[in-house]
RNA sequence: CGGGGCGUAGCGCAGCCUGGUAGCGCACCUGCCUUGGGCGCAGGGGGUCGCCGGUUCAAAUCCGGCCGCCCCGACCA
């Protein structure tokens, strides 16, 4: 391809709007355009790029099940039946047709594909079954950000399980986690798997495939010794032991007046926060009846909503408001802790569990206890509750866990019978009894991906991806249009390599050397090819995108030493 | 949804406080020149100043409302 026939506007200067590298990239490179808040065009050399990564999904996804294409239109009652219509909320784009019937643009396809299933299975014969789709997902989003990281449309790979008994659900899961490593890893992303706590989709087990990136949005604590990995809406850990004086004294009010926050109260007081006890009180519904519960943590602790879920059996919770905080405490909030409290239940994160002489609120306005002892000055529950932090042992070896930020990139979950269930999916077993088949689910963000790879192999002037996912594999750049030594062997290179089944885009625009050498450095594309001076004896350089190295080489010497610059390329990506 | 910021040519910005001429750099077009790191010279094209309303002889500028975009938080399969 001539660089002169094509259509790849690249900005010197990065938008005002975008921050993350990918973002400024993307749009100085030319990949894509912003149409609105998280919604993206993507021009020729992004949809190059996205169609190669998604060949390479594609061809590992067969492998393990057959390709659909299912449609982003969906009727409501699908989404009724299964109770998701208004469980997804504001986050389901909606509209209406021309007879006021409700419809949805897609956000996940559980449900479409369920139907398909309990429309057309019949027989155990029939499964297991592994369906996939590479499709649009619509999400309005609360806040789109960061370039293609956070989108209201984008590209995924969906698929989803059916088989009859956990056995074979554990088997299709498998099965995706095996492929998604093959896909990421032939992307050359370097990634990390960890287990992920199921959310929304319901299920028992789920893992997320995550590349650290401090552009990312999860929190996922690792352990470097023994290799433990878990979003930090999952992570479990042990507290470092703490010393706390002898637990002697009995509880004694002070006055705080004015002081509310852990921070306020640190800084009164002069102890450490990790010698506080903050008391947090929700209001649970527990069929139907809002029942007041006080969450208790140390003041370094961050109180985790999905622990807080499974610690409470699933019953929703809400924190209280202002009213019912003074209504069962007797004290504005900033003021509320557990010794003395009555008709509130207590439940204490684990690492209170042994701790003596701690300060907690009196339940009195402007008022603390010190020398509280939990067991001895109140009665709780104990369960773990907090967020894991950096410093935290590991569950599994009790070495120190690292907490690093994260793009996700692919989930997978066990989704169990929730949909299946709720949506009728029945099927004959070899008893001609019907049974519920059980169902997974699998996920991989396409344009994450991509987003992900520049986070990942970038430098101030541009970026550099591996072959297998780049729009191009090679960019041949004369440096001189009106040399004809120099074009005479551009065009050489570039037939050769083309020969070769490369993808190679020749920089045919008459500019001066140093706009193509920064736009060549700019897109992506691994390996250059500069025809230069040494045109004349036939001599050429190899230059390797991700690190520089220049290599001049003889024209006949080029397949190899290009194939070394790609091949050192990928060989980065997948040791980093 | 709460907090903050921004909206003037394709991109980056100045002008606004103190009302009257819309400007700079890059990009773009033409010609010349140059050709190993965003070259030089000359000429040129392009903007409803986000939108609506108000004040005023006069509004990019002052006032009111709305819209859009970005960031932080909340939220989030």
């Amino acid at each position: 391809m001539r660089w002169s026939q094509t259509f790849i506007p690249t900005l010197r200067e990065a938008p005002a709007d975008a921050e993350v590298a990918s973002h400024i990239f993307l749009l100085r490179a030319g990949y894509i355009r912003q149409l609105s808040a998280g919604i993206y065009s993507y021009l020729f050399l992004g949809q190059r790029a996205l169609l190669k990564i998604i060949a390479i999904v594609r061809e590992e996804m067969d492998a393990i099940g057959q390709e659909f294409l299912l449609p982003a239109l969906h009727p409501a009652e699908l989404w009724q039946s299964s109770g998701r219509w208004q469980g997804m909320g504001d986050n389901m784009f909606r509209l209406k047709d021309r007879y006021q019937r409700d419809f949805c643009l897609g956000m996940t396809h559980e449900e479409v594909m369920a139907d398909i299933a309990r429309k057309e299975l019949r027989s155990y014969k029939q499964l297991p079954q592994i369906w996939y789709q590479i499709q649009n997902k619509f999400r309005d989003e609360p806040r789109p950000k960061s370039g293609l990281l956070r989108v209201r449309q984008f590209t995924m790979k969906d698929s989803y399980s059916f088989d009859i008994d956990e056995a074979g659900l554990d088997l299709s899961y498998k099965k995706h986690h095996a492929a998604y490593c093959r896909i990421f890893e032939r992307c050359g992303l370097n990634y990390v798997v960890v287990e992920a706590h199921s959310g929304a989709m319901g299920g028992s087990q789920s893992h997320e495939f995550m590349v650290q990136s401090d552009a990312g949005e999860d929190l996922v604590a690792v352990c470097r010794a023994c290799g433990y990995a878990a979003n930090l809406e999952k992570a479990s850990a042990a507290v470092p032991p703490a010393s706390d004086p002898e637990a002697g004294q009995e509880p004694a009010l002070f006055a705080t007046p004015g002081q509310r926050t852990i921070a306020e109260v640190t800084a009164f007081t002069g102890e450490d926060a990790n010698r506080l006890i903050k008391s947090l009180l929700y209001m649970v519904d527990e069929e139907g009846k809002q029942v007041p519960v006080l969450f208790l943590l140390t003041g370094t602790h961050e109180l985790n909503e999905a622990k807080m879920g499974a610690a409470l059996g699933g019953h929703a919770a809400r924190p209280a408001q202002a009213g019912e905080i003074e209504k069962y405490t007797g004290a504005p909030a900033g003021s509320v802790g557990p010794v003395g409290l009555s008709g509130v239940r207590l439940v204490a994160d684990l690492a209170l569990r042994g701790r003596r002489s701690l300060i907690a609120g009196a339940n009195r306005e402007g008022h603390h206890l010190r020398h509280v002892t939990p067991e001895r000055d109140f009665q709780t529950e104990w369960a773990d509750l907090r967020t894991v932090c950096d410093g935290d042992l590991c569950p599994q070896c009790q070495a120190p866990l690292k907490v690093i930020k994260t793009v996700e990139i692919g989930h997978i979950f066990k989704l169990g019978r929730k949909y299946t269930e709720s949506m009728q999916v029945r099927v004959l077993d070899a008893n001609g009894r019907e049974i519920v088949p059980i169902m997974g689910s699998y996920g991989i963000g396409i344009e994450r991906i991509l987003t992900a790879l520049i986070e990942q192999n970038h430098d101030e002037a541009g970026f550099w991806m591996p072959p297998v996912v780049a729009p191009f594999d090679v960019v041949v750049t004369p440096v001189n249009l009106k040399d004809p030594a120099i074009m005479a062997v551009a065009h050489d290179v570039y037939a050769t390599l083309r020969r070769a089944g490369k993808d190679v885009l020749l920089d045919d625009r008459d500019e001066r050397p140093g706009v193509k050498f920064k736009d060549a450095e700019l897109i992506g594309i691994p390996v250059r090819v500069t025809v230069g001076k040494k045109a004349g004896e036939g001599i050429v350089e190899v230059v390797q995108r991700s690190t520089r190295e220049v290599q001049e080489v003889p024209v006949a010497a080029l397949l190899d030493a290009v194939a070394l610059a790609s091949g050192a390329a990928r060989l980065q990506e997948s040791t980093r």
